[in-house]
DNA sequence: AAGCCTAGCGCC
DNA sequence: AGGGCGCTAGGCTT
């Protein structure tokens, strides 16, 4: 549904085409926009069906939007809260614009102009979306200010998305390529050869397992495993983790050799040569992606960018990296969420788990974290499970929070995260065999599988709570840190400090060294906006660790 | 050839 | 009997 500008009643900037017959070239377009845009004291908010389908065109052409409304992410957060299908009209018929694509068809040619009818569909959603982000659901349905929160964080991060694959992240294939040559040897001049360090790897694993060179596929699990057997190493699987319970000289090279060979295949040459191009690491940012709220992505992997390599992730010339974590902000947004003073007291230093420790409710650190990983997550087993009760009786709000979300899912109920983005049901399947299993008759398994699956349902929603909420943190972080860097008076948006990084709990803005200072602000500033955003007056602190670095990999 | 699944491992 | 992902290779089905 693209676009022409106009202003309605409230205020707001309407994204259509509505009523609009002329044909206007999208370079001129976004021209007048611009200007139009920095006449004004009170920023527009766009509304738009899809900000990944037109924002890349408009920065392209170098106009900057700082606040949106996308119609499409936020009827998925608003059909999840009424338990209603996602509207039609909004599901994505065309493939995101790729933010350095040459230029396709403008906007207004992609719609012909004698078909007005998305517009109009786009101006009838958005008059219903103001409405049901207004309206009170009742007592325990979430406030129309917190859904009309969530959907501002949620569509300034999908602007943020779309901005930072335009910049894209600062990297090194120079840097990337010597990282490789010297873990694996030199580039092969086929990409189905094996690397020299690979393939002397794979020889001496075969050797060692008593196979003869160039006979023993090590990349199939299930050649591998019958190998390994051969060769008298009673392994089940070929996990790494399983096979370092084995003793036999082949094990370690083994080990090596999979360490490598994943990295060739996640991020060999191949890798580079289409994920980076002059200078930049462009992958790909989907927001909305997990039920949860986090990011997704759909190619680069940019969310799994292995520790490993990231010291190819280097600042321009007279830039730096300020480099953001929030620290244990999952923990800390359970504090918050059930407020529980003894955690909240524990998170008053930068180190949370540390805290932990220092009021004696637990032993070490790693005991800290690890227990509470547990609980966040459903373990039953292992030392999170044993920390548990101790963990129980130190913060027995926190804990009661997880449990209580756990047992909603087990009764086939959905939960909301602080804002009310909420969790989908369990499928017709998953209520049928509890019934079945509660009726009269039912045999011993099928009251097991029942029960297994409810359990397995909890652990969903226990973990929706926080991590829901986490994302919520985060995007309102996001959004905060990129409204403290908004100037668009000082030219293009890579010329000044901006965002190139996302990770969940982490943000990366690369800027010119002398405004690092500024940035480091902006980023703390941000965090402690966000954690009074979701919970006012709450006790319960956001710290945030900065980094000034030239490289990411020296962050952390 | 394309699509789907699993194994395995990378990230949080 | 620990939550959420994406990606690759192998291996199967269509």
């Amino acid at each position: 549904m693209p676009i022409v500008i106009d202003r309605v009643p409230d205020g707001v900037l309407l994204a259509t085409d509505a009523g609009t017959t002329e044909r206007v070239a999208s370079a001129e377009f976004a021209g007048a926009v611009a200007r139009r845009e920095a006449a004004r004291d009170d920023p527009p908010r766009w509304v738009w069906s899809d900000t990944a389908q037109w924002y890349p065109e408009l920065l392209r052409a170098g106009v900057r939007v700082e606040r949106c409304h996308d119609l499409r992410l936020v009827d998925a957060i608003l059909a999840g809260v009424d338990g209603r299908p996602p509207e039609p009209a909004l599901r994505r018929t065309v493939a995101p614009v790729t933010p350095t694509a040459p230029p396709g068809p403008t906007l207004f040619e992609l719609v012909a102009p004698e078909r007005h009818e998305p517009a109009r569909a786009a101006v009838a959603l958005h008059a219903e979306q103001s409405a049901a982000l207004a309206r009170d659901r009742g007592a325990g349905s979430p406030s129309a200010r917190d859904l009309a929160l969530l959907a501002a964080a949620e569509s300034a991060g999908a602007l943020a998305a779309v901005e930072m694959q335009h910049a894209g992240l600062p990297y090194s294939a120079v840097a990337h390529d010597a990282l490789l040559t010297e873990a694996l040897g030199a580039r092969p001049v086929t990409p189905e050869a094996r690397p020299a360090r690979l393939d002397q790897l794979a020889k001496q694993v075969e050797a060692l397992l008593g196979a003869a060179p160039g006979t023993l596929a090590l990349d199939s699990p299930l050649e591998l495993v019958a190998a390994l057997r051969r060769a008298g190493i009673p392994a089940d699987s070929t996990r790494a983790g399983e096979l370092r319970q084995h003793d036999h000289p082949a094990i370690a090279p083994l080990l090596h050799y999979k360490q490598l060979s994943r990295l060739l295949a996640a991020n060999g040459w191949a890798w580079l040569d289409e994920w980076v191009h002059d200078g930049r690491f462009r992958p790909s940012f989907v927001p909305g992606a997990v039920v949860t709220g986090r990011w997704g992505s759909d190619g680069g992997g940019a969310l799994q960018l292995p520790k490993q390599i990231r010291g190819a992730v280097r600042a321009d010339p007279g830039w730096v990296l300020v480099v953001a974590d929030a620290a244990q902000l999952e923990p800390r947004i359970l504090a918050a969420l059930s407020n529980d003073s003894a955690m909240a007291r524990a998170g008053a230093g930068v180190d949370l788990y540390a805290g932990m420790v220092g009021s004696g409710a637990v032993d070490s650190r790693e005991q800290a974290k690890l227990g509470m990983l547990g609980a966040m997550y459903g373990g039953t087993t292992g030392q999170s499970a044993r920390v548990l009760p101790r963990l129980q009786r130190a913060f027995p709000h926190a804990i009661r929070f997880v449990e209580e979300a756990a047992r909603a899912g087990e009764r086939g109920e959905s939960v909301r995260t602080r804002l009310g983005r909420t969790s989908p049901l369990p499928g017709e399947a998953w209520r049928e065999r509890q019934l079945l299993a509660a009726a009269e008759g039912a045999s011993e398994a099928q009251r097991r599988e029942a029960r297994s699956a409810a359990r397995s349902w909890g652990r969903f929603t226990r973990n929706f709570v926080v991590q829901g909420t986490a994302a919520e943190w985060a995007l309102s972080w996001m959004a905060g840190v990129r409204r403290r860097l908004w100037s668009p008076d000082q030219g293009p948006l890579t010329e000044q400090p901006h965002l190139v990084f996302f990770l969940h709990d982490e943000l990366m803005v690369h800027a010119p060294r002398d405004r690092a200072a500024e940035v480091e602000h902006a980023l703390r500033a941000a965090a402690a906006d966000a954690g009074r955003l979701l919970f006012g007056a709450s006790p319960v602190s956001f710290p945030v660790t900065v980094a000034v670095v030239e490289r990411y990999g020296e962050a952390k």
